[in-house]
DNA sequence: CCTATTGCGATACGATACGTTCCGTTCTAT
DNA sequence: ATAGAACGGAACGTATCGTATCGCAATAGG
């Protein structure tokens, strides 16, 4: 096997070849060791990376967790159905499918599991989460505010409260370990519509 | 500072001084230098207790925090004012008090984020922090079935699933690091009541 | 009363990861 | 042409991990 020459800088500004080879390694050891393994040393051994690069970048192993968090992206689109309950049960079973990794992309479940639990002891990942979660709850947010719109939503919930219900339903279970399939979706949606609708 | 004899033991069973001592020392650690210095080797000096011993009792961090975590145990008696929302507002209360500490206590909510934490990476501490939130929980059983025979609970809506319902949502509160102040026990409970009510 | 067994404090050990620092090189920005 | 930033690589000191070993104390079982 041919000993590879090592990268180099391009210059006064960010390889992106390396970035691409720190994300990359990361994902390995996490498929092929799991998250116990995922160290700053391990990372940049496997990525020829310079520990100061990786360090650089990525302060601590929490900011790689999250990377590679922000990386998966849901590719799906807007959720319109028309109705409050449906919209709700497409976006659990979506979110459930997501989590698991059985819409055919890597299960995040286990990988924002830990990073909560990293959160617990580090704000800035508590913060960077934060952001990175409102972003991913557009859908949901949009969902809401057209149910809203339509007179469909209870004016005692706000929709703040309604998509802290939802959410924190997913959460218990991911952290417990109990995440239904999919095929749970419409119940779940249903019993907690209970006290939002009009 | 006087230098006291170490302990020695005594003979072939476990010595109590010593567990309380390192139980004492975790708390110490915690309580003066935060939850990151809570190290095996920092509780094993601060105690002057050998690391082999301590490795017997407690086979990591995640068990010490487990024992510091059960020892904290309410002394709160029983919820019982023949309505299901009082009681349940009651049970929020008492819950957001024992988290921040508003109790006289010393506060959970640090402890436990770290064993929820704990737990994402290491299925024993899962378990056992399962079997301990049972233990804690009775009380919310006790509300529950109590609704349950006066006919206060709708019919629809599993025990289970209203246990889950106001747990999950104080630890998603927990978790964000937002948990309300026990006034707003009575407004969450009434949320929550509304898809619970017979 | 004797002995095997167990718990204990203390210490040393190798292994691993942390986070920093320095080096020589490459390329950008001015 | 020069200053400065990013890079891989290596070394460094520090800290923690989890295990092993020692000698002593005291119980449990015969």
């Amino acid at each position: 096997m041919a000993v590879e020459p090592p990268r180099t800088s391009v210059g006064a500004r960010r390889n992106p070849d390396t970035e691409q080879a720190v994300m990359d390694a990361a994902a390995e050891i996490i498929a092929e060791e799991g998250y116990q393994k995922l160290t700053m040393e391990a990372v940049a051994r496997r990525a020829r990376a310079g520990k100061a690069t990786l360090y650089r970048w990525w302060p601590s192993r929490g900011h790689l967790l999250l990377a590679l968090y922000s990386r998966a992206k849901s590719t799906l689109g807007d959720i319109d159905t028309g109705d409050l309950t449906s919209d709700v049960t497409a976006f659990i079973a979506q979110m459930l499918r997501q989590m698991q990794g059985s819409d055919g992309q890597e299960p995040l479940a286990p990988m924002l599991r830990l990073l909560i639990a990293e959160a617990q002891s580090d704000a800035t990942i508590r913060e960077a989460l934060h952001r990175e979660r409102r972003e991913r709850w557009l859908l949901l947010d949009n969902i809401i505010r057209r149910a809203e719109e339509r007179g469909q939503l209870n004016p005692a919930v706000t929709a703040r409260r309604a998509e802290q219900r939802i959410i924190s339903m997913i959460w218990y279970f991911l952290l417990n370990d109990t995440l239904p399939g999919p095929e749970a979706a419409a119940e779940l949606a249903e019993s907690i519509m209970a006290e939002m609708r009009a």
